[in-house]
DNA sequence: CAAATAGTGTCTTTAAGACACTATGCC
DNA sequence: GGCATAGTGTCTTAAAGACACTATTTG
């Protein structure tokens, strides 16, 4: 960094600074709909954008947010009033025209919530849940439709091979639950059985006593091991892993 | 963004903004090894870290680069004369206290080169190649060795399904070549015969004539068909491909 | 022909997919 | 018992891994 070569401003720091803000893109599972939140924007004829929707985000304030994960963190709380959900940095945008005031760069997280019990609490008059087609086939404000689009295939892609689903469930949740979820965001049927080895074999899961449906035969209940990670499940170049110790 | 709430700097924009900066980790394989470059910041007393080693990247400049993307290419051509190489965004690292001079982020991206042709035009008084080992050993400036740990990790973790170390290598390259590159980047040794039909396989070379080496046979030439994207191969949960066209 | 390296064939293993089957809870 | 849903078993298939074999070039 700061390889400056006119003397003059050596470590002045005196040059112009872009514009940096923290956005976050949150997904649910509602109805079996895969929805994200969006928020309008001010009508404020000085604000840019005025009444379009875009993702919830904002400038960083240098004198609260201690880190951008802690930002992604605040904006979240502010917008669901989650603390733990599951947050992954997806990367950033950043160039001369996407923000009318200046040169900017956004630093984007996506969070994947369980469903809020009232979908009116988040919902409000400012922000609400959107299925992620409609979403998608939606102007946001700035260039939030490309940062979609790209939060939902990076889901999309992490799901066919990782347990990220499960973080958009309550806990406890069923296997049957889980699978529903899988289903959903990828929108294709899975073969149950397959799905179970699957899940089961990859460890993440602890069981948590039966849950009964709306009808037929209850459920086992489970809970995510380590909230902290997702699951990786087997792939391709066998990553000599083997059991962690054999025994003597 | 932008939900300001004080009225009186609405939209004013006033607040501090914190500096901004693209950093660079360049990759390549030179005698067997993965090695990364670094840049020695300035003696200068007024710049922090002076004399440590660095990332190769520095202040985006708001009237010369487009985007976070062009400016991570400007950098990269400064620092390599390359024009066209692998260049994917790793993620951002911001925070108040990571620079001295203040709050600051960082949009980090990764670059794989083939090796130079003469090691001494990139590696100069002021930059120099390190065998990755070595590097994630020293104290980087800033935390660039965190964020070298995460390149690395990153890079390892995507050699595993994808076509990356075919970026590592000049053209046209051989598939005993290839293999050796997976193998430096991995660090374990690789089946011959498995790795040869999934690279074939995944469709993403193109032959160009035979090319004799120092002892033994001589191997097919490849070059990579498509530059723009890298190859990943099969994974978890078959995601319904098939052979594009049935005949008829 | 020997040494060195390129390239192939065959069998095993792992995990996914298809699909039929059994198990349990509620009316 | 009948329906609905949960959960299991068995066979097939795709692709990785182990490893022995053949092929081509140089000296």
């Amino acid at each position: 960094m700061a390889t400056i070569k006119t003397p003059a401003r050596a470590s002045a720091l005196h040059f112009e600074r872009p514009l940096v803000t923290v956005d976050v893109v949150i997904f649910t599972v509602i109805e079996q709909q895969l929805k994200v939140l969006l928020v309008h924007r001010p009508e404020t004829a000085s604000d840019p954008f005025p009444g379009s929707l875009a993702l919830p985000g904002g400038f960083i304030d240098v004198a609260v947010d201690a880190s951008l994960h802690d930002c992604a963190l605040r904006k979240l709380g502010e917008k669901t009033g989650l603390e733990a959900p599951y947050l992954e940095q997806l990367g950033s945008w950043g160039s001369a025209t996407r923000d009318p005031r200046g040169w900017s760069a956004t630093h984007v997280y996506f969070a994947l919530v369980p469903a809020p019990e009232d979908t009116d609490a988040t919902a409000s008059a400012t922000s609400q849940w959107l299925e992620v087609g409609t979403a998608l086939r939606t102007h946001l404000a700035f260039d939030h439709s490309e940062i979609l689009a790209g939060a939902v295939e990076r889901l999309r892609a992490k799901v066919e091979y990782t347990s990220l689903p499960a973080f958009l469930l309550p806990e406890p949740f069923t296997l049957p639950q889980l699978q529903r979820t899988y289903e959903v965001v990828l929108g294709r049927p899975m073969d149950k059985s397959a799905f179970r080895k699957r899940m089961l074999d990859a460890q993440f899961l602890a069981e948590e006593g039966a849950i009964a449906g709306d009808a037929g035969r209850s459920a086992m209940g489970y809970r995510i091991r380590d909230r902290e990670r997702a699951a990786v499940f087997p792939r391709t170049f066998r990553s000599v892993e083997g059991p962690s110790l054999a025994s003597s």
